[in-house]
DNA sequence: GTATCATTTGAAGTTAACTCGTAGTCAAGA
DNA sequence: TCTTGACTACGAGTTAACTTCAAATGATAC
C-alpha cells in the first residue's frame, strides 16, 4: 500500500505520515526496491490506533513511549499497562472539564434565545 | 484586587493574565494611580469564565470574538447564540472521540491485565 | 529519450498558546 | 536615602504538532 492510499484512507496527510515515522511514532514502514513506502496491513492497523489516540488528546511523546514500549516485547507488559491507565485518568479528567463548559454552554445558548424571545414581543406590541 | 491574588485565586499565571488581557481576550482591566491593574469581580468572572471555556479546548480566537461580540452590547446575541452552538457541536464531537478512545483504553488494560495474569500462572505451574 | 509525476530525505517554517527576558517605575521598609 | 520586591510594557523565546520547501530519484506516458 502506498502513502497516498494509506493517507486518503485514514485521512491523514502523507507529511504526518512521513513525520509520525520520522520520530518513531509508527513503526519502520518497509520500502519497495525503489525506496518507497510500502505500507502492509499492520502498518495500517498502527495508523489508525494513533489516529484514535490523538482524537483523544493523547500526547504524542506519550504514544512514541508506548510504541517503544511494545517493541521490546512482553516484558515490558506491566509498564504499558500503567501507562493507559494514567492516560485513561487524563481523559476522564477532560471529559469531566467538557461536561461542565457545555452545561455552561447549554444554559448560556437558552438564556440567549428567551431574549431574542422577548427582544421579538417587544416589536410586535402595539405601543412601539 | 492584585495580579498576583487574581493569579492564586484562578491558578493562572500573571503573565498568562497580561497575556490575556493583551490580546484582547479580557477586557482593559483598570489600573490605580501606579498604573496597576486592580481587578473588580467583574473581571475575575470574566477569568473564570475564559479558563472554563479554555478548559473544554474552546480556542483562545473563538472567546475573543466572544468578548468582542460581547462588548458590542444586545444586538450581537444572535451572533453569540450561534458562536456557542457552533462550540457545542465540537466539544460534543470531541467528547464522542474521547469516549471511542476510552472504550478502547479500558479494553487494552484488561486485556493485559489478564495477560499477567495468565504469566503469573505459568511461572506457578510445577512443571517450569 | 525526454517530460511529467509521485516519491524520497532532511531542514526550515508555521501556528496556537503561552512564557520569559529586559529595562524601567513605584511604594514600603532598614 | 538606599534597596528590595512587586509590578509595568513589550519583544523575543518556547513547545507541540505539524507543514512546507528544496533538491534528488525513479517510474511511467508519450
Amino acid at each position: 500500500m502506498t502513502i497516498t492510499e494509506v493517507s486518503e484512507r485514514f485521512d491523514v496527510s502523507q507529511d504526518t505520515l512521513r513525520y509520525y515515522e520520522r520520530i518513531g511514532l509508527l513503526p519502520r514502514v518497509n520500502r519497495n526496491k525503489s525506496r518507497i513506502r510500502d505500507y502492509t496491513e499492520k502498518d495500517c492497523k498502527w495508523v489508525e490506533f494513533i489516529k484514535c489516540m490523538r482524537s483523544a488528546g493523547l500526547p504524542i511523546e506519550v504514544l512514541i513511549e508506548y510504541i517503544a514500549l511494545f517493541q521490546q516485547g512482553d516484558e515490558t507488559i506491566e509498564a504499558r499497562k500503567e501507562l493507559f491507565i494514567e492516560q485513561r485518568k487524563q481523559i476522564i479528567k477532560r471529559m469531566e472539564d467538557m461536561k461542565k463548559t457545555l452545561e455552561r454552554l447549554d444554559y448560556k445558548i437558552t438564556s440567549y434565545e428567551q431574549a431574542i424571545i422577548d427582544k421579538e414581543k417587544a416589536l410586535r406590541r402595539p405601543e412601539d
